[in-house]
DNA sequence: CGGCGAATTGACGGACGTCAACTGCTGTGG
DNA sequence: CCACAGCAGTTGACGTCCGTCAATTCGCCG
């Protein structure tokens, strides 16, 4: 494994705060793996052994139900996922999928549960991390229960387009049948959302987003800094607020249970 | 504040692992605390300074937005709460408001997190409760998001059934308008798919809900553990499973951020 | 150029929210 | 003891949002 990835896990919040002998000891039982996209790399209900650490590519986490399926995340570089399950050694609650050929680092799950008991410190990182991935939660229940469909894309595209820059122009960064699963809507009923946004001023051409009227989609989403993660991305950020404030946050949550 | 409360308090899974020292410094500046029925204790966004253990009484915690406003959860004693908060010094993203009379222990938010760091077994603790309210959460969203009104009811009926002892017949724990917005429909609609459900042998006489004909129930809710917590009220249950098996569960999280 | 999948559009029906009227219970005060 | 106010719950009518099915268009790659 290369000492460049190796880095890039160390700097996760959840490496940060821990003894260099912790980390080592579980990098040393880990495995680093390449997966074509579309691969199936953890079935709901399947008992989960290891903590995945995305290094490259894209995950999808998704929950299913009587022939239904929706996508609860969509995961980008540097994420970690299914902590949870793995904290408590218990079966997963979602499935994991990966989008594009991804590379995966998975770090043994009994290594972090006996690592959480000897260093404190990385048992702190830890309860941060699930902390902050159960907020992610609050926001998107609460965005789904209080929420109609047109809201919820709104708010989509004003927190993608400050994520992006700002520039009132960006690209939908997923394809349209993810996007509208993530926002708990069908395909069918997003393209209707989006033609009815035209009315707000927003056009859309393929994956291209422009927005001529930021103030009447605002006026519509009327967007909450206790539903949304507005915060525009910054650089390496240090202190308090950056618990929360992570680079590249995905819609509900960028790093997941 | 009397010996068995604090019992009560230490016997919580968050605080059983924890050393006597530990427990001894986060109780001794604790406020114990009455509160009448329909006290806000906590309104959305707040700073959040204490760690709240519901002794007695019903809490309910609610989300709102744009004149909306959503139940989350509803907890009886014993649960803590909003602890995802006070191990990030973030503001809280629910509202805690008691629907009965109650009473409450409140537990320094500063001393929590600086005993964290101090004690490991206590900073796991954290880690593993807050593991599983975040699991809790997933099981609500994938309900929210994969089910129906009717369904979400019928799966509610069949998970309170199993929880006041599976005789098919129990009373409703909230009155009618919580529990609509627990499941996230109007009070209105609420009604309706009680009287929907007299085709699948469902009988409600005011609190009171007899259950004729399980099966169709059954058939109807398709429960799922992945979704459903249908673990039967066990006492004091031991060992790994019982992390997530807590006594008096009520519905998506027993335990809540 | 042909073909495939994604995306869009239209038509339709069902689920759900809203408004309003009505019922039934409970506690209060004459 | 009864009348009545107040509130939770129910029921009905109606409109909107949203899912489903089907047909069509668009874009991309072979």
């Amino acid at each position: 494994m290369r000492d460049i990835d190796l880095e890039r896990v160390r700097a996760l919040p959840l490496f940060r705060g821990c003894s260099d002998e912790t980390f080592r000891t579980l990098t040393a039982g880990a495995f680093l793996q390449r997966f074509p996209a579309g691969t199936t790399l953890l079935l709901e209900g399947d008992q989960v052994d290891f903590l995945y650490v995305l290094l490259d590519g894209i995950v999808e986490l998704q929950g299913t139900w009587n022939d239904r399926e929706t996508t609860l995340s969509i995961l980008r570089p540097v994420s970690t996922f299914i902590l949870a399950a793995v904290v408590l050694d218990a079966d997963g609650l979602m499935s994991a999928r990966t989008v594009e050929r991804s590379q995966i680092l998975m770090l043994s799950g009994p290594a972090i549960r006996r690592v959480m008991v000897e260093d404190a410190g990385f048992a702190v990182a830890v309860a941060q991390e699930m902390a902050g991935c159960y907020r992610g939660l609050v926001r998107s229940l609460k965005n789904q229960k209080l929420r109609g469909g047109l809201e919820r894309l709104a708010n989509y595209l004003i927190t993608q387009n400050l994520r992006q820059g700002g520039l009132n122009t960006f690209n939908l960064p997923h394809d349209k049948r993810t996007l509208a699963s993530l926002l708990g809507m069908t395909p069918e009923n997003l393209s209707r959302s989006l033609a009815a946004l035209v009315d707000y001023g927003v056009e859309v051409h393929g994956p291209t987003v422009t927005i001529s009227r930021p103030a009447a989609l605002e006026r519509l989403a009327k967007p909450d800094p206790l539903i949304d993660n507005h915060q525009p991305v910054t650089d390496t950020p240090t202190g308090k607020a950056q618990r929360e404030r992570w680079p590249l946050p995905d819609h509900p949550v960028r790093t997941a249970g």
